[in-house]
RNA sequence: GCGCCUGUAGCUUAGCCGGAUAGAGCAUCGGAUUUCUAAUCCGAGGGUCGGGGGUUCGAAUCCCUCCAGGCGCGCCA
């Protein structure tokens, strides 16, 4: 098959013509190094494209903007897809371009299998640690966001062209699996614990860890049986994979629902066998130190503090586990780069691991990408505290309020059909409340910020998208033989945006912002609105018509791509 | 104390590798449906971009400083 060769954008077309009229105009100063840059417009009335970089070259021209904009402008003749070059204000180069010239670059767009994305993780592969829940606690809305932001970016890697490895990391091994286990045999009934749920798990948890607090003995017995677990006693390991099995069960189950899939589920455990080699090495190679009874690495020349690798108990820790995975995963998968997701608080744990894996020469490219903790408007919350909601009533919530709109709306549509919308409609309001926000900032949970469902929402862009299939159904011809002809400013507005697609795809990944696309795809669901509001498609004549329809095709197809990427379903009626 | 982050309209926020009049949503008020889905569209009011200083032709954006808040700083993950 061939590859369809990769369009320029409008943007880097008129940046190298003007790059070439500067260099030509002042080869002195606009030569080697000199990087033209073409940008959107600031406002629809200054034209489509502008320049700003005469302003940047005057001082060194030695001559004012406006005289080195004409010097460009007059070095090279303007190419014939401009309509309209002039200089502006202080000496901006507004540029007005060919409506139809635009929209024959976005026909080769929508002629790409990616629709323009370049796919610049060809033969490359990441692995991406996302989500990871504690095994043994329901999942609660805490989970929300490297879930949903996690496999947003993982979506937007694969669709640049990266093989992803996305590795649910369970927490399924540490100190609380002693407290569980003998909360698990003392309080709980044998139907209890044949019908085990992580409801159950959690509230033994609770108890059992409260009774550690007051009770020497049953503390005692709980380090007893952890330590019976990590030597491999066969009663303990079968009730812990129980606690797993069922939590998977449960987590998946949530998955589900969130069309959130993963590749791996290797829990912590998994990366048991390496850890003591792993702190052999850190001291063979004199970077682990003893130091109070456990052995630390310090990194304070690295303004990192230290971490620690070894208890003073002997055992193991989340950095031991953490380099260990890395070199895990670096042998098995030769990954380009792998990607944490988590929240803000463990920033210092990632530079400390990051930096000991470069000491002992795990060179795999390490990315911490952080998210603003969720919070609650009193405070955090815990488990221990009790003041948890559930990930599980969210979703249903969710679902609720739109069932309730949808049977207003749609008293005629089967009670199936409309618990299925209402979940395609619920699941993506709650997803897109994420992801249209700023990862790293800070979210104070509520739920009519969570349960959105009009104005800038998730179901605002499903909305505009179940119009236009609508639309597109009632018009019911192929439109593969039609060809674009912007006629009117929103037209080509539109144009304009469909041709930033690509861009904002890769701007989204690159600085693993998913709001990027997130706030692009909301503007052409609004750009879309608004050109429905005020042109008529189907009632158009013939050759408008014809056009127009083609249009909201193209506008279909790349918001429907779109939202794939952020991981929003779209249903085709509303 | 040290480190990371945040501060934009009543609320939630976009813009932050410097560009022209700081964009939206919610809420409030006023309009639009014999017309392709009104979960929509149009309009109005509402801003010392936390304060101060600096760099620059130009600062919400870069630098310094102060204030306010969040998070983290050796055996939890």
């Amino acid at each position: 098959m061939k590859i369809m060769a990769q369009a320029s954008s409008p943007q880097a077309v008129l940046a190298s013509w003007l790059q070439a009229a500067f260099a030509k105009a002042y080869p002195e100063v606009a030569g080697e190094g000199f990087q033209a840059r073409v940008v959107a417009a600031t406002n629809p009335e200054f034209g489509d494209f502008q320049c700003n970089d005469a302003m940047a070259l005057a001082k060194r021209a030695k001559q004012p903007p406006r005289v080195v904009a004409q010097a460009a402008l007059d070095a090279l003749p303007v190419p014939e897809m401009v309509c309209k070059a002039e200089i502006a204000g202080p000496g901006f180069i507004n540029l007005t371009v060919s409506a139809q010239w635009l929209a024959d670059r976005l026909e080769e767009q929508m002629a790409n299998p990616h629709l323009g994305v370049p796919q610049t993780g060809e033969g490359k592969t990441i692995v991406m640690d996302y989500s990871s829940p504690n095994v043994a606690k329901p999942m609660h809305i805490g989970h929300i966001r490297s879930t949903v932001i996690g496999n947003a970016l993982d979506r937007l890697l694969r669709a640049r062209g990266y093989r992803v490895v996305a590795d649910n990391h369970l927490g399924d091994w540490g100190t609380q699996f002693g407290i569980l286990i003998c909360g698990y045999r003392a309080f709980l009934t044998p139907e209890q614990q044949e019908n085990l749920t992580v409801e159950l798990l959690e509230k033994v948890y609770v108890q059992s860890y409260n009774r550690t607090k007051e009770d020497p003995v049953w503390l005692e017995q709980c380090r007893a049986e952890l330590v019976k677990l990590q030597q491999g006693d066969d009663a303990n390991r079968a009730v812990w994979k129980r606690f797993i099995d069922i939590s998977i069960r449960e987590f998946t189950r949530i998955y589900d629902r969130l069309d959130v899939h993963f590749d791996l589920w290797r829990g912590e455990s998994y990366y048991n066998d390496r850890l003591p080699a792993v702190v052999e090495r850190l001291q063979n190679e004199h970077l682990a130190v003893p130091s109070d009874g456990a052995w630390i690495v310090d990194l304070k020349d690295e303004g990192l503090d230290v971490c620690i690798v070894r208890k003073s108990d002997g055992g193991f820790n989340y950095a031991t586990t953490d380099i260990a995975t890395v070199a895990s995963r670096t042998e098995e998968f030769a990954p380009d780069s792998i990607i944490y997701v988590t929240d803000e608080r463990q920033q210092l744990h990632f530079k400390q691991f990051f930096a000991i894996c470069r000491k002992i020469g795990l060179h795999t490219r390490l990315e911490h990408v952080w998210f603003g903790l969720m919070r609650l408007p009193e405070g955090t919350f815990s488990t221990r505290q009790g003041n948890v909601i559930k990930l599980e009533a969210l979703l249903d919530e969710a679902e609720n309020r739109a069932l309730t709109i949808i049977r207003d709306s749609h008293p005629d549509m089967d009670e199936a059909s409309q618990r299925a919308l209402a979940a395609d409609i619920g699941i993506s309001a709650v997803k897109y409340a994420d992801l249209s926000h700023d990862p790293q900032s800070l979210v104070v949970f509520s739920w009519d910020k969570a349960l959105a469902l009009d104005g800038n929402s998730g179901p605002y862009l499903q909305y505009a998208y179940a119009r236009l299939c609508s639309l597109l159904d009632k018009y019911g011809q192929d439109t593969a033989a039609h060809r674009l002809a912007p006629a009117t400013p929103i037209e080509k507005q539109l144009v304009l945006q469909l041709l930033r697609y690509p861009e904002t795809v890769e701007r989204a990944s690159t600085a693993s912002k998913p709001s990027h696309l997130a706030d692009y795809l909301y503007e052409l669901a609004r750009n879309y609105s608004r050109f429905y509001q005020s042109s008529p498609v189907l009632k158009a004549a013939p050759e408008v018509r014809d056009a127009r329809v083609k249009l909201c095709s193209v506008i279909a197809r790349t918001l429907e791509h779109g939202l794939h990427l952020l991981g929003l379903r779209t249903p085709r009626r509303i």
